[in-house]
DNA sequence: GAATGCATTTTATGCTCATAATATGTGATC
DNA sequence: GATCACATATTATGAGCATAAAATGCATTC
């Protein structure tokens, strides 16, 4: 009957906010901070940390506000709550895109019929549709209907992307805008040395690629060209589709993980055409395309 | 109160379909055939042939179907009036572009204020947003509303946008799938060549910017990889929104083309290499970006 | 037997209205 | 002086219905 709230979307980005930002309990959240940070309105915020407050996240005192109830790098559990019950928009996304993969759905499909199949109001069909087509696998017809394209159900597809992956990054890195961000770097190490020292066992999927994807992209953000950057990021969000379909291999994080670091050693050290070569077989790898001698 | 019939738009196709094509007075255009060509159904095509038959452009003969009555190359004047009446979405579309350009336009806007101002019904607007998301000049709000981003307006996105085209293209075309296309060759050779012969001075700003990219895509497609070919397109659509701001300097097109020409000539010659290094040159300059000496 | 012409079905858009969520203005409180 | 609490205004979604356009099935014609 009416639009589903931002409110579970928002008390997740209440915790993860609090996690990157290291805060400890007993600090303020002021309304129209955490409203300007996420681009909305203090409305939605204020629901927000009113579920948090239920959560025994954050404690209310009045006419002063919420404050935090729980350090900031205790606050899994909750993570985890607030994760799960984000976004209906994103499961019927998934869904779509499992069927797809499955061979489930048939090149054309007219809206009414993916409406029927799903049983979602068009408007929020239509959303998802376009999101779609925005990351290229699918398109709308001249007439009535879409029609899904290759990209996702191909080899050929994947393996393009990686090529295309590899270049992009690595003429990133040639650009004479590229200039290594110290804090993002700072933050890269970090992550990539939780992963090697043991998080390639225990971390979820998701994380995993998480981690991985925001490494490549800080890269590529240091071109400070957005069209580069926005390559990568589109690219990222097909291939997240894909590789979620396939067991990560986790054998071969270790070897990963040791080479992003070994990327940001040879940046620090001014070795950047070095580190922009090993950075374009680094990918290949990951892809196994094999690199032709020219 | 219903949506606006695709048949104007089919119209257009058909004469193009017919220059293109090079058919003659007399020939048959059977309808199932321009259907698929064009991925809709007989009927939107049928009523695209009545009315270019109330324009003389074709005739009806009862139970056999549609028959040219003029000869392809002599449809400039059909075109011309296909073409305007064509598409009430682009207008708007365009509408929007040159108020964002001219500055007129918030940067944050709610659907219901765009409803407004531009007085079209929700479905509309929000297509044409979606496209405009799409190319990346606007974007949705988690909450409500939508924001404009810089990509149209600064300077540093134009450059960084010549700089983007510059490396894809070029490494597109050193990419071991990277094949010269006879035929697509051979119809670039033509109009690069009439571009040259007085084409420059006669031709609309339109014409000029399309067969312009038509030449760099025709290019990126013998790469045989989808995203170097999207990327490509993606940028084009940015591009023709604001070199349409700037009046061409006419000048600059003899140049042009010979340059056109000459990559063509390389690549021909099978010397890849310095086909794609002076792609790289010939790109840059167009933007008037310096390249550095590394 | 391929393509048309016509009839029928299906589809997408536009409109109106109800409603929950978001956005925002203003006085109260620390 | 910043932040909150509350009241109010605005916004976007969903549902139902009417309608023109698009899609499709089938007999007819060449």
């Amino acid at each position: 009957m009416a639009r589903n709230s931002l409110s579970p979307q928002i008390s997740a980005n209440i915790v993860e906010f609090v996690k990157a930002n290291n805060m400890r309990k007993g600090q303020h959240l002021p309304l129209q901070m955490l409203a300007d940070t996420f681009r909305v309105s203090r409305a939605p915020v204020l629901s927000a940390l009113q579920s948090l407050e239920a959560l025994g996240v954050v404690r209310a005192e009045a006419n002063r506000g919420y404050f935090l109830e729980i350090d900031g790098d205790a606050l899994d559990a909750a993570k985890r709550g607030a994760d799960r019950e984000s976004d209906g928009d994103e499961a019927l996304y998934f869904r779509i895109a499992e069927d797809r993969l499955a061979g489930k759905l048939p090149e054309r499909m007219s809206e009414n019929e993916l409406m029927r199949l799903y049983d979602v109001p068009r408007t929020r069909l239509l959303k998802i549709l376009h999101r779609i087509a925005d990351e290229g696998w699918i398109e709308r017809l001249p007439g009535n209907g879409w029609c899904f394209r290759q990209t996702l159900t191909s080899r050929q597809s994947y393996e393009d992307g990686y090529v295309f992956r590899a270049v992009i990054e690595q003429q990133a890195m040639l650009l004479p805008t590229f200039e290594p961000d110290p804090e993002g770097f700072r933050r890269a190490r970090e992550v990539q040395a939780a992963l090697r020292d043991g998080g390639y066992e225990s971390w979820s999927r998701a994380e995993i690629f998480k981690a991985n994807n925001d490494f490549h992209e800080m890269l590529v953000a240091c071109s400070r060209n957005e069209f580069f950057l926005d390559s990568v990021k589109r690219i990222n969000r097909l291939r997240r589709l894909i590789e979620y379909q396939i067991t990560i291999d986790r054998s071969r994080l270790p070897k990963q993980t040791a080479e992003h670091l070994h990327i940001l050693d040879l940046l620090e050290a001014g070795r950047r055409t070095e580190a922009a070569a090993f950075l374009y077989t680094h990918i290949m790898g990951a892809g196994r395309i094999k690199v032709p001698q020219i």
